[in-house]
Formats: C-alpha cells, structure tokens, sequence
RNA sequence: GGGCGCUUAGCUCAGUUGGUUCAGAGCACCUCGUUUACACCGAGGGGGUCGGGGGUUCGAAUCCCUCAGCGCCCACCA
C-alpha cells in the first residue's frame, strides 16, 4: 500500500473512532476474563471539555487501552453529573438574560428548562472526549439524574435515615446569598482580604459610660444580643451584671463574661450576634440569649435592620459606620486583614447563617475508609503524601451538610404531614409516605393532598458519592450480575481537588453499601497551569481551547504533550510546545515507516552482516526497554514510560536501527531484514497505542494487509521475554566508539563521504559489532592493532580502549600535547581520589565487598589509562 | 496559628534501600550538515558547588538539625 507523505491526523482520527466504535471494541460485558474497569470522574453535564479533563482522560485512556491489550476485559464506563449548583446558576443566567427570573418560575417550569438546556448540551463533552481518542464503552453512558440513578440515591437516603445516620438539624451553616442555598464547608474558600477593624462605643445603661468593641462587621450589630468580656479581664471587672445600649437601636442587651474572648486582641470586648458567627452561635447557646437574624435569604437586611431594611449587607455596613461617626460612637477604623469565606461557584461572600438543613453522619462511615487507605493499603493513594492530607481530614471529619435550596437535584425524599418539628416521614415516595405518615401520625384520615415535601435538594456530591456503585446498579440490585463481575474496580483518575468532595465519599460509600473498596488505586494528577504556573481559569483566560489545540496538532500529538510533563500528583505546567513535540514525534515515526516502505525486496539477496547485527540487538534493546516500560505501569508513571518509548523509536529505531539495515543507495534490502524490522516496528506500534491511538492503529493497518476487523487496538500487548545485556553493553561501547570517530571527524573537519581506517588496541575476540561499527563510523578498515610507529594521523580514547585514525596531515603536536596533558591530569586527579580513599582504613573496613572491589577496578583502569597517555605524550 | 510537601542545567522534571564516572533526561541553546524517511531532520557540543549553613558517616543530591523562599491542606480569634 503506498502511503501518503504526510501524516493526516484529522482525517485519520475520525476515520478510525468510527472503526473502532463500528466494531465494538470498547464495549464491555462480563465474561470469563478478568474485569478492568475505570469509571470517569462525571464531569458536569454541560461543560465543555478543558486542559483538566485532557489530562485526566489521557491517563485513563491509556491505562484502560493498555489493559484491554493485557487481555483483561475492559470497560470504562463514561457518564455525567447533573451539577446541581453549578448547572442550576448557568440556567438561572440564561433565562435572566432572556428577561425570566427564576422567582417567577414554578419549581416544574424551572426544572423543564434545565431539561431542556441538559439536553441541549448535555453529552458535548462526550464528543469531545472521543475526539481526544477516549476508549469509552458508551452504551454505559450514565447520567446521575437518570432515573435509575435517582431511584438509587433516594433508597440510600432512605436506609441511612432508617438506620440513624441522617438527621434534621436547626445549625449554622455557609449561606450563599448569591446561589441563595447552603455550601458544604468543602464548597467554601477562604480568602485573605483587606478589611476593616472597627471599634465602635456602646454606651452602659444608667451610666455615662461607654465600652468600646472591636469587629470587621459593624452591620451584624443589628442583631447583637449581648456583649462580652473574659472573666478574669480586670479592664472590665466593673461591667459585671450591667446592660448596655445597641448603638442605633433601642436595644438593651447584657454583657456577659466567657473565657473564650481573648483578652489580648482588639478591645478584649466581643459583641455577639449569635445568628451570624458560628462562635457566637455556641456562647449563645450557652449563655441563653436571644437570636435575632438580620439578614433576607438574598443577603439583604430584612424587618429587624430598621432602617436599613432592604439594604445589602455591604451597603449596610457602609452607611451604618456612617451613621456611627456621625454620633461619635465610631472611635476609630483600623486596617486589618482577615480570611473572608468566598462561594466556590458564584465567588460570593460567605453569609453564616442558622437554618433548618439534612446532615449526614460521618464518624461511623468514616471508619473503614481510614483503614483501608492508611492502615490494610486495600487502597492505594498515588502519590503517597496525599495520604497524609487524607488522614488529616478524616480524623477531623464533620457531619455533612447533604441538602442545598436548589431545584435542580434529587429531592429530599421526606414529606412532611404537620406542623411539628418531627411530623415528617422519609419514603421512596408519596404513596409510601401516606402509609408512614398515617402510622406514625395515627391519623388514618390523612391523605396525599396533606403531605408536602421537602423543597429541598440533595448535595450533587450525595449521588456522584454513589457512582462506582450505581453505574452498575448495584445500589437498587445488590446481586446483579455487572455489579459483581465489574466492582470493585481498579483505577481512579482525578485530581487532588475532590479528593475530600468525591473520593473519600466514595470509599465511605463503598465501604457502608457493598462492605468492599471502590477500587484499589487513586492516581492524582496534578493541576494543569500555564506556563507562569498559575491555574488555568475562565477569569484569567489563559486556559487554551483544547479542541483547537487537537485540531492544531493532533489528538495523538497533544496526549504525548500532556503525558510528557505530568508526573503523578505535580502539578503540570503547561506549554503548547509539548503539543509541537507531540507533533514532532508522530512524524518521525511516521517517516520511518515511509523509509521502510520506500525500499525494494530482493529475495535473493542475503542479510548484510551489520544489519544482522542491529536487528538483534534491538530484539534484545526492545525487550530491555517493554520491561522497563511494564514496570513504570505498574507504578503508574506513566510519562516516565512514554519518554521511554519515545527514545525507543527515536533514538534506538530510527537513529540507529535504520540506519544499520538502511541498504545502500539504490539497493534492495533483502528478505529476512525486511520481515524483521517490520516485526520490530509493529512491536514498537503495539506499546505506543495507548497514548497514540490513531497513528498507530493508521500504521498499523499500512504495515500489513489486516482482516476487516482486525484493529491494533484490540491486538495484544507485547509479552516480555528475557535480553542479553552482555550484547547490549557490547552494542553500547560500538555505539560510543562511532561517536568517538563522528566527532573526531569533526574535530578534524573529515567530511563524512570520506571513510576511515581504525585501529583500536583490543583484541578483535573482546569484539563484537564490528560490522556496525564500520558501517556508521564510516570505516573501510579495522584493525585490532596499535597503529605503525610512523604513521601519521590522531588518537583518542573510549574507556579504557585507544583509537586511531590515519590522517593525512600530522596533527598540530602542541595542540595534540595540550589536549593529552588535560586528560592526563584528569585521569590522575581521579585516580587520586580513588586511591585516598581505597587507603582509608575506615573505608575499607566498612564499605561492602562489592563497593571496595569498584573502587579497586577503577583506580587499576586509571592507572592503565595513565601508562597509555603518558606512552602517547613521549611519542610525541 | 497547626500540619504536610517542594527547592537538582535556561525551562519542565527523574534520581528507588546513602556506594558503579552519579550529577541525569526531554525541551531549549551553540556549531556543523542541501547523505537518496523526516529541516516537524541528522551529527557533534556547551551547561548545575543538587536553595544557604551546620551535623552524622569511610562515603550525602539522598539521613538529621537550622535558616531562607515557594506551594498545598486544616483551623472560629471577633
């Protein structure tokens, strides 16, 4: 077949996904193989594909393609998350943009338009993880709000609820007035901000005096309900028992001694507005006082801000500090940095705020999941220091916050049928619910019309926690066949982020639904950033298109781009020049199949001895390198086995291979190196595949005429065997001696047209790959002699080994001198330094054996060397 | 404030239990090259006191202490 003289990546990849998916090759059923599964990391439903997923997927493809080549049976199951707040902000966006606001909406006519909008771009990023090459099965493809998936998440709510684990609790949480729902602590950042300290004066009931408090948000006082003071602060010994005034209001509230004020910072008097800080929660409670919540759910001031109703908080603070000064009750501002809690999604500030919200119970769960990662290694993390980060958090785990004021999620499965705090029942659903609810109740008449639900939704993370399990349905069907056959699994690919959010859920969940790990290994990767190392964000814009850069350069190219720099778990700092490498890379292969396939067949010519020679030497080269390769898989070091293959072919395939069974111009090759350097070349093709999947299954089909469904995809991995390293160190010193000559004839300015006679003082018996030697150092003659006495030309040295070449004209002997006396020097210097130490008596009595018997070969190899220089340097 | 980690060539990073000429790789750089696959190329070459200081050891990039810089995680100091 002739091939074409550049390599077409766009045409060659859709041409052979369709292939690939025609026949099936990614689908996965359970048989009598081992399984191999992955599940990826749902990614949002409507997001597009970025430089974070490029990376994350490369990896499970290659670890998922690689297995399938192994022989097990493997599947990776693809799938979506519906994203709840994530999702639910971009709907709200779009129909404010077309003049709808979500309050005007019904909750059905709300969830139709995210409907809508999942359907509209839902399964994009699906098109674009099969550009990358994504060896997905997509006949699993999952969604964690299909149906199924939902009917599993209520069932697990319903259980963890019967069983204790989930409770309603009237606590603090994060509000975010933006979203307008509560975030997990997880969803919270914290942020160093330049704010204000401000001290402002309340004045003491029935007393000219005043006491002055420090706070950074002077707005809250609205809703302060008592002051306080460490017992033991003498500056305030005097306040005991008295009241004090709330400046602005009318307010009296008391003031309250509590060791937990630290006298030392700000005015060591504390205002408390248990409704808006969380510590202030806990000395409320203690010490009994009144909650009064300033704020509307949009973060506005509601009916207890007076005048300031209906201001926003910052405003508020503001013109409330205003109106301080203005009564001299502001005694100053002072700059003062603080940690302010920003909304992960929408980037709003962080409103504490008291609610009625659905906690789940960690403690219990936790347990098994902190032994298998850091005591039985049932589960491995990778890299191992995240297991430190892992154990840090789960030894101080809280009870989570699993319900959102959102719409679009699984709604909270329990219905409420009075007006009591526990007149509610948990059910799968509303018929179930009017049976519980009647016995619970005792209220036989109750119907469905009395029963009302719950509005709100549950935590994204309270489905996808689920997905190692439920993409195989084994939440609903504990026994069924694919949940047995397929689970555990045996890869994640995600990065550090969501380790808290997602993978330690799920090995909770693993461990509470199926009483087994999720999967054996966790591989983090790093963070994708730009070059100048910062993330790659939307805001700052410097996160490239991934789909231009694949149409830029190549699928392939740019998944050898994103291996080449991302060790496990270190961040990777991105460069499109990798991408050109990646490019660079699948030319040269591409060429070299082009020079192998340029040549002409003679069947009756016999095998050049130097290209007998090469051919066994890379059989013994390429097995050297697989199992250096299978054994950075097996550490998961991926882009350390790739930079393998990559030398592999570069250097050792094409540099030298090629280039020893090239024939002469215009000659034919013959038969038995032909048949072998094909067979070499497809082997070569078979532990790329998996990180370029297209150029090599394009390959793979021009080497040999292939059966209609035949596919390197589904061909198999190569099988190690054992190497002769004695040949391959003898290949070794041929290939420094022809490095010796080229750069000799540099030196000397001998064009490489113009061959060379070489003596080398070894004997020929110590000798192989002379035939290599010759063809590639450019040599008509060898001779395994010192040259005559008076022959004119230059010397240099491999090892231990003296070469020379005849030259026409006699070398400059100063020049010649100097360069010896160098090398002199250094040889002694170095031998020096070995002799110190094989004289050390301390040494010797206390490094090992093996270690003394080096250092001893080599002081006896310098001294050698030494005798030959100094040999040289009289003779000149 | 607590915990963890990082600092090796211009850049990105390897360096496995301290011991082979261990100071490496890829890229970048420099020189030479119109050799019949590839200039998306070939051949050759330069480049680092392993962040600073101290210690342990016969021997330290590797172990310990300390200082400096950077990053991450956790934490309620208003």
């Amino acid at each position: 077949m002739e091939i074409p003289s550049k390599f077409d990546a766009k045409g060659v990849e859709s041409k052979w996904y369709a292939f690939w998916q025609e026949n099936n090759f990614f689908k996965s059923i359970p048989d009598e193989r081992e399984p191999y599964t992955i599940v990826i990391p749902p990614p949002n439903v409507t997001g597009v594909l970025h430089m974070g997923h490029m990376l994350n997927n490369s990896l499970q493809d290659i670890i998922i393609r690689r297995a399938r080549m192994l022989g097990f049976n493997a599947c990776w199951v693809p799938g979506t998350d519906h994203a709840s707040i994530a999702t639910e902000a971009k709907v709200v966006a779009k129909l404010k943009a077309e003049g709808i606001d979500k309050s005007a909406l019904t909750r059905e006519a709300f969830l139709n338009h995210a409907w809508e909008w999942t359907h509209e771009y839902g399964g994009v990023i699906f098109e674009q993880l099969k550009k990358l090459g994504c060896s997905c099965d997509w006949d699993r493809t999952k969604f964690t709000l299909d149906p199924e998936m939902t009917e599993s998440v209520l069932q697990v709510f319903e259980k963890l609820y019967n069983d204790g684990h989930i409770y309603r609790g009237y606590r603090m949480v994060n509000w975010d007035p933006e979203a307008q729902t509560t975030l997990s602590d997880e969803e919270v950042l914290y942020e160093e901000k330049d704010g204000n300290l401000y001290h402002i004066s309340y004045q003491i009931v029935d007393s000219d005096q005043h006491v002055i408090i420090a706070t950074t948000r002077p707005e809250t006082l609205l809703g302060d309900t008592a002051i306080c003071v460490h017992p033991e602060d003498e500056r305030y010994f005097h306040l005991k028992g008295k009241k004090v005034r709330v400046p602005l209001t009318d307010r009296v509230i008391p003031i309250i001694q509590d060791d937990y004020v630290a006298m030392d910072f700000g005015t060591g008097c504390l205002k408390v507005t248990p409704a808006h800080d969380q510590n202030d929660k806990i000395l409320g409670e203690k010490h009994k006082l009144e909650v009064i919540d300033i704020f509307n759910a949009d973060g506005t001031l509601n009916e207890h801000g007076g005048k300031y109703q209906d201001l926003d908080r910052f405003k508020a603070r503001k013109i409330i500090a205003k109106d301080l000064e203005a009564q001299n009750l502001l005694i100053k501002k002072e700059p003062h940095k603080h940690k302010v809690g920003i909304s992960e999604r929408t980037k709003a500030v962080i409103e504490p705020r008291l609610s009625d919200q659905w906690f789940l119970k960690m403690k219990e769960l936790s347990r098994p999941a902190i032994d298998a990662v850091l005591n039985s290694n049932d589960i491995e993390l990778l890299p191992e220091k995240f297991k430190n980060t892992y154990r840090h958090w789960m030894e101080n785990i809280r009870d989570w916050n699993i319900s959102r004021q959102l719409w679009w999620g699984q709604r909270i499965p329990a219905y409420y049928f009075g007006k009591g705090k526990e007149d509610f029942v948990v059910a799968l659903n509303k018929d179930k619910a009017l049976e519980k609810a009647k016995e619970k109740s005792g209220n036989y008449d109750l119907n469905l019309e009395d029963l009302k639900q719950d509005e709100d939704v549950l935590d994204t993370w309270f489905s996808s926690w689920l997905w190692p399990i439920s993409v195989f349905d084994g939440i609903r069907h504990p026994e069924n066949k694919e949940i047995q056959y397929y689970y555990p699994t045996q890869d994640l690919v995600t990065g550090p982020d969501i380790l808290f959010f997602w993978v330690a859920r799920m090995i909770m969940s693993g461990y509470a639904f199926r009483d087994e790990k999720p999967f054996s290994k966790v591989y983090l990767t790093g963070l994708v950033r730009d070059k100048k190392g910062r993330k790659m964000s939307k805001q700052l814009g410097n996160s490239p298109d991934a789909l231009k850069l694949i149409e830029d350069y190549g699928a392939d190219a740019v998944r050898v781009g994103l291996m080449l720099s991302s060790a496990a778990g270190n961040d990777l700092l991105f460069d499109e020049s990798l991408c050109q490498q990646g490019k660079n890379f699948a030319n040269k292969i591409w060429n070299a199949y082009r020079l192998i396939e340029g040549w002409e067949i003679d069947e009756s010519r016999q095998a050049s001895k130097a290209s007998e020679e090469a051919l066994e030497w890379y059989e013994n080269h390429f097995q050297k390198t697989l199992a250096w390769v299978d054994e950075n898989f097996e550490k998961y070091r991926i882009s350390d086995a790739l930079m393998s293959i990559y030398k592999l072919l570069w250097d050792d395939f094409c540099s030298w291979l090629l280039e020893l069974i090239k024939p002469e111009y215009g000659q034919p090759i013959d038969r038995q190196s032909y048949d072998k350097v094909i067979a070499l070349f497809e082997s070569n093709l078979r532990i790329l595949h998996p990180f370029m999947p297209f150029l090599t299954e394009e390959l793979w089909h021009f080497i040999a005429d292939r059966k209609p469904k035949e596919a390197l995809t589904v061909a198999s991995w190569p099988k190690p065997k054992n190497f002769n390293e004695k040949l391959l160190a003898n290949f070794e010193l041929a290939q420094q001696i022809i490095g010796g000559i080229r750069n000799f004839r540099k030196e000397k300015n001998i064009s490489y047209k113009e061959s060379v006679v070489l003596y080398i003082n070894t004997e020929a018996s110590t000798f192989s790959f002379e035939s290599s030697l010759m063809k590639l150092g450019g040599v008509s003659e060898l001779n395994f002699t010192a040259p005559p006495e008076d022959l004119v030309g230059g010397s240099f040295r491999i090892l231990n080994l003296e070469l020379f070449i005849p030259t026409q004209a006699a070398e400059d002997p100063e020049a010649e001198k100097e360069k010896l006396i160098t090398e002199l020097n250094y040889t002694r210097g170095f031998l020096a330094s070995v002799e110190k130490k094989l004289s050390n008596e301390r040494f010797v009595a206390n490094a090992p054996e093996k270690v003394i018997e080096l250092e001893r070969k080599k002081a006896a190899d310098a001294k050698e060397k030494i005798s030959l220089l100094e040999k040289n340097l009289e003779s000149l």
